[in-house]
DNA sequence: CTGTTAGCGCATTCAC
DNA sequence: GTGAATGCGCTAACAG
């Protein structure tokens, strides 16, 4: 059990004051060498541990910082996660996690238990584009805050996210040099920004390259396997039908191969698959997936670099910034012709 | 900006005493329903929120737990870590995480940080089976300490893991059902209990079946693809070749039977293949692929709830609580034989 | 029921 | 250079 050792006690031992003890451990320049020595080495001998809470009371700063996620068990939240992690550390900051599970209730309560906690700060994928009450208090209170991957507008907030627009374009630019003109596009929804980048960027590319936008073509789905296996039936009812998708997310582009396998339509020579934030298994299938990957890393780690300019920044009394990273495309099977020569496709009129 | 309203503030405001509002705050039994009922509502007022930190500096409690983990990107760990944290966060506490990267070194310091922040508990999945001095600086500051999946022995330690011997237990077994009786085993580094225990009960399982125990069938590999291909080349050239594997890994799994395809040999007809984690690209195969879940999220529960037991129970000084969670087997194409008669093998002499 | 006092462990004034 | 005093915000012990 042992009573843990406090600067007092320390103090005491060598029949000096704990404010010097202080000094002494805070390498504080007005004290000599000699006593400095001596308190260090008693310090280590008592094996003293400095107490981080009364520390945080007294300078306010709790080395805390809040991340708030939908879930931490998914490929993508769990590296940003890692990536906040592996970059403040070296900062003696401590992750403390939450989870909304999409709950925008949830959200709220989240950030105030956090701003309780005295975090020196609040990294978050936020799950509606309301500006509740709790983010307010966040900004009244002078907290750091910011965005990644879902943002909301807010005046003076920084944000990290990918240039969704940009992913989109990319990956449909890509169907469109694989010879497929009909392209369908499974968008998540889109009230929430990076489902309605994603999706202009889709269409964006279809104009750049003199293909007319088809409303039909352009289907609202989940992010799962069903739904996407339900998005294809529907398409391939059209007439004519979509000779490739570009979809908002891994999951429904899996459904939707699954579906297209089942009807014998072949991958990637009839019909052509795009996803989007290149989930772990898209790249172990064996008709492996192609996607745009997100860099969760990556962007986990600039989201904590924006916080820690942030909170070194403090006569800047606003800095907003906005770090935008590229997305890259990750071309793999079923999307890549092996010939360029535009396979026999259903006739259609 | 707006400094944060304490209770000495609304105490002034009432021209009470700062005690009495925390009283009221707090439920306390012994004031009156007039003054409780007016402190609440001036509280409400003026946007008071109670500083943890303070409360924390002055009980002794964070209601911060830290969670030490390999890295938090992968499935396994990521589930885990939302099971520790949606049964932590209904009682008040939030989750520190942090990540050895499997070094035995950081583990050190991620505890002494810990210590440090004065968390209340301690729940890791240890990289080493030492037992450190930050191990021990726990046990002597009382700090409640629980393992999950990789334990170290440790007296008067808790710890929820999952039975590894019966996982590799009923995975052999279930390919011994399947027909097969040249069984290979892909085994994790043996010094860690767990790939111990898978090893043991794969043996036991041939033992129980009166297959005979072939030394040169087993092959320590690291989790990765390439491991996989690796091995199942050495096993290809043993004569007789074996006819199934059960690994210690999925993607060591996945890795064997990128290799077998590559020589077209038939999955499961000629080759069964049954891998461990059920990690989700296992799922979503094609051939998707046999293997024995850990139910992490349970894990991740369990070992929160160990905690919190712990944490209640402060009059019995030591309290020890192994769990043991049961492994299923989730049977899939990559071992499941369709028709019970044995198919066409090599000819083996 | 409520006020007074004290302390959690530390750092930071202000004296000397 | 070092000591003494003070406060961070809260609760608990002891009075009354």
């Amino acid at each position: 059990m042992s009573k843990k050792t406090t600067i007092y006690d320390i103090a005491k031992k060598l029949d000096i004051t704990a404010a010097t003890v202080s000094r002494a451990l805070n390498n504080n320049p007005k004290i000599s060498e000699a006593t400095r020595e001596l308190v260090l080495k008693t310090a280590a001998k008592m094996n003293y541990k400095q107490n981080r809470l009364a520390l945080a009371l007294q300078s306010g700063k709790s080395n805390n910082v809040g991340v708030i996620v939908p879930r931490v068990d998914s490929n993508f939240f769990g590296a940003i996660i890692r990536g906040v992690e592996e970059e403040l550390n070296p900062h003696g900051y401590h992750v403390i996690i939450c989870q909304t599970h999409e709950d925008e209730n949830r959200e709220n309560e989240n950030i105030d238990t956090l701003l309780n906690a005295q975090v020196d700060g609040i990294l978050i994928s936020t799950t509606s584009n309301k500006i509740t009450e709790p983010f307010n208090r966040v900004l009244k209170k002078n907290t750091p805050l910011v965005f990644f991957d879902r943002r909301k507008t807010m005046n003076g907030v920084s944000s990290v996210t990918i240039n969704d627009f940009e992913g989109g374009y990319k990956a449909t630019k890509h169907l469109i040099e694989q010879g497929c003109t009909r392209i369908a596009h499974f968008s998540g929804n889109r009230s929430i920004e990076i489902f309605q980048e994603r999706y202009l960027g889709y269409k964006q590319a279809l104009i750049d390259s003199g293909i007319e936008f088809n409303e039909d073509y352009v289907i609202e789905t989940k992010s799962n396997r069903e739904a996407g296996s339900n998005a294809v039936k529907l398409l391939l009812e059209l007439n004519p039908p979509p000779e490739a998708i570009f979809s908002s997310g891994d999951f429904a582009a899996l459904g939707a191969i699954e579906e297209l396998r089942l009807r014998n339509i072949n991958i990637p020579e009839e019909f052509a698959v795009v996803g989007f934030s290149n989930e772990p298994f898209t790249k172990f299938m064996e008709l492996s997936i192609s996607s745009i990957d997100q860099s969760p890393l990556e962007m986990g780690k600039m989201a904590a670099k924006v916080f820690l300019e942030q909170v070194t920044n403090t006569d800047n009394i606003k800095m907003e910034k906005k770090v935008i990273l590229e997305p890259e495309l990750i071309i793999r099977k079923s999307s890549l012709k092996t010939s360029l020569i535009k396979p026999n496709l259903k006739k259609v009129t």
